[in-house]
RNA sequence: GCCGGAGUGGCGGAACUGGCAGACGCACAGGACUUAAAAUCCUGGGGUCUCUAAAAAGACCGUACCGGUUCGAUUCCGGUCUCCGGCACCA
């Protein structure tokens, strides 16, 4: 009787044997496999923690029998705010707390039964991790791809204090759920926007899943179109637009510039001074919520100034709203309000001209705005060109002049590293009065995060007040300076930890280059989709920027990548203690064992799309090893009888179940769907039931071979189960050590194959037809069929449409 | 608003490339074993209707909804609705 004593005593064996120690020598055949690793949270683990690693896992052990050489460890991200929290909230040490945790969850882990080789764990708080994050950030400083700028972070004016993005729930912060407002900072950057292309580009060759690659590429924004350059009237003062619709460039009735942009107290003119102070005042004070919202009516002032339109050299007002975004393009727009709904909504309010230039194609008489390509009207020499051909057209003749373009503008932004937290990294950059921002040699990391530290919440980074971290001295010249107060986003800790898993106790580089050139790239990662965005992006910036500085050798760190869903709560509701949903793995694996649990969890849920928790399958999984138990048992009561030796009837049809199973569990492994694997395991064990009561004379030799096979492709599923019967029927340790069985195409070659009939489409009736029978063979014995002759008793027949194994349709009236 | 993904029995979910819809389970019902229960085993099953004492048999409708292509559509095409996710004044 399978349980949880059965999990204990094996994974004991399993770590006395060092059955999973990654072996180095076979690097030839070694798989990558990660999950994505966990913040170590004070809780037991949840259901979230069991559906990711768990179904991995097992997949894992799936290509081990493969004959692969799986490379799978585990680690922490140990960093960030609920420790800090906690600690603001208990008094109890971040450091203390999280290293307590990681404890009991590393033991807990390792009581799952996964086969992480904890001799490769990997601790970003750590000092002798976090050392080589520090040195990542002087690389990319190194290499121009850290830079330090002011910018607004969002700001707690309860907590006082700044929260980073994830911590800010619809503009209300996640801890007091207050409104966020911004700060301005000064603040470290990380340049990912200089790989915006190539993060875009080289999506399409990864094997990820459709939706997350459309979410980067979403998030990336790319978006192609000119940038133009008006002058301003009477001026030498020129500024450029961005605008993916060079072909309405006719239709410009007005200019509008982001209120913040740098050249609007240049050119406003005396008259309207104040009323352009004034707005921009109102557009600095707008909350996010205010300026993020669809419904809100466009608001604007005019500048007084004027700018000459490049091509008929009319004169075009220039006004400023908050429409229009300063971080985007060049911060301001040529509009068009014929053809933009934006700029027609403006128009209309201030009473500025509409100048249609876009026809539909068909000629239709189109309502304005009219936002689709067409044909040119009203535009010069440009009349009658298509849209596509005028956007050419006119970029060349604007180029020409020096006066444009074709540009390519992202969504993207650069990554904001800063934080004014305690619980993370700390930035390795001195200030000196006199040298300036001093880089911390490599020599003198880590910079140690010091332990006694005040840290609740005042608005100041904690390390500031911590002057024994705060004052150091210059490395270059030796006088008294500051070191940065600020941590690093925990983000930037787990952009790079695939990269330290296979060399982690290197205490000379984060890793040594030749090995990890030959470990790497990570063949297959599994985890949640919300790191769509964030997480997988940063990591692919980090892996491009490595290999640009020459320490990598490949383009993406994870070739392929699964998502599991989520499991909800019974209600439907995402599990949260406040709703009292929370189910927790721990009474079901005490009651049933580990491997009931998460066989449940891949039987019962498509993988990648979770559900709502539901145990009513639960008891079905047990029962369904019980059933492989007892089939054991029969093994070793038939072992003494005789038995015959030949393959009659039944045999062949058990042996073609058998190789059926071993050819559909593979591929839907593979494929991560384990529901369907796990379903044609049943059949299986269903055949084997069949034969055994079905079949007197049974041949014995053959049914356990048939069992032993069943043990194999059960055992990446339930692995001590599988590990503890297999020891039953006195077979060699580890099943896990066995070799994937093959599959026998010969086998799944059936006799007699049952095909259905259909009359017009519809099905009539089934018969059994020799499956090596050709088409006109088919037709001749479905037309020959005495219920056929019944059915199409009086009908004309037309046309007999045969599938070869499956149907034959027979079209008549 | 824009862009994705999804919608299949009472439930979780299957279905290769356009070829027998509902695999495998759960729950349910009937039966066997049992003094009884549990466990186990066997059988049944989308819906409506016709016929029937009942069974058997048959007809029609069924993969969110409406329409199309096709010998044949859960699958392809056009339109509509709902849910989930992403983006959201990105010029």
């Amino acid at each position: 009787m399978y349980n949880k004593e059965i999990d204990r005593k094996w994974q004991k064996k399993w770590e006395e044997t060092k059955l999973y120690k990654f072996n180095r020598d076979r690097l030839d055949k070694k798989l990558y496999c990660l999950e994505m690793f966990s913040y170590p949270s004070g809780a037991n683990l949840h259901v979230g923690h069991w559906y990711n690693f768990g179904p991995t896992d097992s997949w894992a052990r799936f290509k081990r029998l493969q004959g692969y050489e799986v490379f799978q460890p585990m680690g922490f991200d140990a960093f960030g705010l609920p420790a800090e929290n906690y600690a603001i909230k208990t008094g109890i040490h971040p450091q203390d707390s999280t290293m307590k945790n990681i404890e009991t969850m590393e033991k807990q882990l390792r009581e799952m039964g996964a086969m992480f080789d904890w001799d490769y764990e990997v601790i970003t708080c750590l000092p002798e991790y976090y050392k080589w994050t520090q040195w990542m950030f002087l690389q990319l400083y190194k290499a121009g791809l850290a830079y330090r700028k002011e910018a607004p972070v969002n700001w707690c004016p309860s907590c006082q204090t700044v929260l980073a993005n994830e911590q800010v729930i619809d503009n209300h912060c996640e801890r007091c759920e207050s409104e966020v407002t911004k700060k301005n900072l000064i603040q470290w950057f990380f340049k990912i926007t200089a790989y915006a292309e190539e993060l875009l580009e080289k999506l399409d060759k990864l094997d990820w899943p459709e939706k997350t690659k459309k979410i980067q590429r979403n998030w990336i924004g790319k978006s192609e179109g000119a940038e133009i350059e008006f002058r301003i009237e009477n001026t030498d003062i020129t500024f450029r637009v961005f605008t993916t619709r060079p072909d309405t460039l006719c239709g410009v009735t007005y200019m509008v510039l982001a209120p913040e942009h740098e050249i609007v107290d240049k050119i406003t003119t005396d008259e309207y001074r104040s009323s352009v102070e004034e707005y921009k005042e109102f557009a600095k004070k707008q909350s996010e919520i205010e300026r993020l919202s669809t419904v809100k009516e466009k608001t604007g002032v005019f500048t007084g100034a004027y700018a000459i339109h490049p091509i008929t050299g009319e004169r075009v007002p220039i006004w400023i709203a908050d429409y229009v975004l300063a971080t985007y393009g060049t911060g301001c727009v040529m509009a068009v309000p014929a053809h933009d709904e934006r700029d027609y909504e403006f128009a209309v309010k201030f009473n500025l001209p509409i100048v249609r230039v876009i026809d539909s194609a068909d000629g239709s008489d189109a309502p304005l705005p009219y936002v689709e390509y067409g044909v040119l009207v009203n535009s010069g020499k440009y009349n009658g060109l298509d849209s596509a051909t005028a956007k050419k057209a006119i970029v060349e003749q604007l180029a020409k002049e020096g006066k444009g373009e074709f540009k390519v503008n992202y969504r993207l932004r650069d990554w904001l590293v800063s934080r004014q937290r305690y619980w993370g990294a700390p930035i390795p950059i001195i200030y000196c009065e006199h040298c300036g921002i001093v880089p911390v040699p490599e020599k003198d990391l880590p910079v140690l995060l010091p332990y006694d530290v005040e840290f609740t919440p005042d608005g100041e980074s904690p390390l500031k007040k911590c002057s024994e971290f705060i004052n150091t001295t210059c490395p270059q010249c030796g006088k008294p300076a500051k070191r940065d107060a600020d941590t690093l986003d925990t983000f930037v800790c787990s952009s790079w930890y695939y990269l330290r898993y296979p060399d982690n106790k290197n205490d000379k580089e984060p890793f040594d280059k030749e090995w990890i050139n030959k470990m790497l790239p990570v063949d297959m990662y599994v985890g949640g989709a919300e790191h769509a965005a964030m997480h997988l992006l940063y990591a692919r910036f980090f892996t491009k920027a490595l290999r640009d500085m020459g320490y990598l050798e490949f383009d993406e760190p994870f070739l392929s990548l699964r998502h599991q869903g989520v499991i909800l709560g019974p209600d439907g509701n995402k599990m949260s203690k406040s709703k009292g949903n929370v189910i927790s793995p721990d009474s079901y694996i005490n009651e049933y064992g580990s491997d009931v649990f998460r066989m449940y969890l891949m039987f019962g849920f498509a993988y990648e799309e979770g559900g709502p928790w539901n145990d009513d399958g639960i008891k079905a999984v047990a029962r369904f090893l019980n059933r492989v138990e007892r089939i054991v048992e029969r093994v070793k009561e038939l072992r003494g009888s005789k038995g015959k030796t030949e393959m009659s009837a039944p045999e062949k049809e058990l042996n073609y179940e058998r190789n059926r199973a071993i050819k559909e569990v593979e591929k839907d492994t593979e494929e991560f769907h384990f529901n369907t694997a796990i379903a044609r395991i049943m059949e299986l064990l269903n055949a084997l039931y069949k034969y055994d009561q079905e079949t007197e004379d049974k041949n014995v030799g053959f049914f356990e071979e048939v069992v032993a096979d069943l043990l194999r492709i059960l055992s990446p599923f339930a692995p001590h189960f599988a590990e503890e019967v297999w020891e039953q029927l006195g077979y060699e340790y580890s099943i896990f050590n066995q070799r994937w069985p093959k599959w026998d195409p010969n086998a799944l070659v059936r006799d007699e194959v049952e095909i259905a009939i259909q009359i017009n489409g519809k099905v009539k009736t089934r018969i059994m037809v020799p499956s090596a029978a050709d088409d006109k063979e088919l037709e001749d014995i479905a037309l020959s069929n005495e219920e056929v002759k019944e059915l199409t008793k009086g009908m004309q027949i037309q046309k007999v449409i045969v599938v070869k194994g499956r149907l034959i349709n027979i079209v008549a009236k």
